[in-house]
DNA sequence: GTGGTCTAGACCACG
DNA sequence: GTGGTCTAGACCACT
């Protein structure tokens, strides 16, 4: 389900909210659909239910689910708007690539190309 | 010359590796041409000596710069390759903003919008 | 009759409570009229008669209403009371929303131009 | 310094965030100024580091504080954004009281006296 | 059973 | 010295 990497730099519990946060994003966690609880997740990413539920409220804070206690948490209604948030984030890496290729004299016509070469591949 | 943001949750003496290396990829530090010593760097930024050695440190294993001992630090003979292997760093980026998009139904041809529009800003 | 919002953070039986208690305070539901049984409301509500129960126990502790054993469940006789109660509730939080307004430099005619605003929407 | 209150159903990390905030808002605590080490307010306030750890954490999501590695945490430069985000709560929280105000059929007009009896006392 | 908070203690990265 | 993460284990509130 969740795929964990201890060599990246980044934390545990940030690899987890991501990982919801995507599955959320691509509509594979639908809304309202129950998560895993906090220990089952634990047990299973064999890691610390207090780093699990730290990823949940990171989660929480961000709009991404919403918990109700003693029964769960669940994801949020809204997932457009997290959606949204994503492609933001996405708008906002594509300027400063933008940005940075400039500094490296690499034209955006040249960025262009490599889309372009996504493409066929 | 270099500019540090403290409020940047990166590192400072990532910061100041990062900055030391786009000059060496602009040209503007020529190949050979020697770099300002680790005190007279940390008086400039006004930062630990310590922060300065390992940003020295971290750009002679990266084979962007090397050291001579008792000398002094200097940019690497082959800055070329240098900017080659930031290109190619860029190049990944997109690669993978470009999967991500996918991932998120945003079209590859959006992207290309998107950098349109930063051509006119 | 009762909306319960599970994504509201507040625990559920304290939705049912601040819920009756409303009813009883508009006067919608009438002195000593009988309430609805702990099985029955908590088959409506779908929710576990537990809750309920808890609900309605906080609700007698408060004197909002007062149950006999084998008969039910029913609303204290001086509901004037318990709405005299919630307004005393509303003035102490107006009182500390006022304060607070003044730590931000808000002047309180700022607040009677909000609600002079709430009035004309 | 910083008051906590046990018995308040609030946990402890919220309790001092929300201190912490306040001091800001009301520009007790400049910008750019450093705040106490984790480890030092703990200590003050008798309480665990994580706890205190767990309260930055919160205030720097929000942007009222940054953090940098090694150096300490930091009150954020813009303010101006805090207390508006402050400001505009009190409107919701106002709002609100407003709405309870109508469903016990008391008048805007009487909150708008209430108001007026807090300014001479 | 569920989520949420707190403590204690350890370890790492940064300056 | 600083902040940040993680583990282990306990306790409470809610269902």
């Amino acid at each position: 389900m969740l795929h964990l990497d201890y060599r990246d730099g980044r934390p545990i519990y940030e690899q987890v909210a991501d990982g919801i946060e995507q599955l959320v994003a691509h509509n594979v966690l639908e809304a309202d659909s129950q998560l895993p609880s906090v220990r089952q997740l634990a047990v299973e990413l064999s890691i610390n239910p207090n780093t699990v539920q730290r990823a949940y409220g990171a989660l929480e804070s961000k709009g991404v689910i919403y918990s109700v206690k003693g029964k769960g948490n669940f994801v949020s209604s809204d997932s457009t708007q997290v959606r949204q948030r994503r492609i933001d984030e996405l708008h906002t890496q594509l300027h400063h690539l933008v940005q940075d290729a400039r500094l490296l004299d690499v034209a955006p016509a040249t960025l262009i190309t490599w889309i372009h070469e996504e493409e066929q591949s």
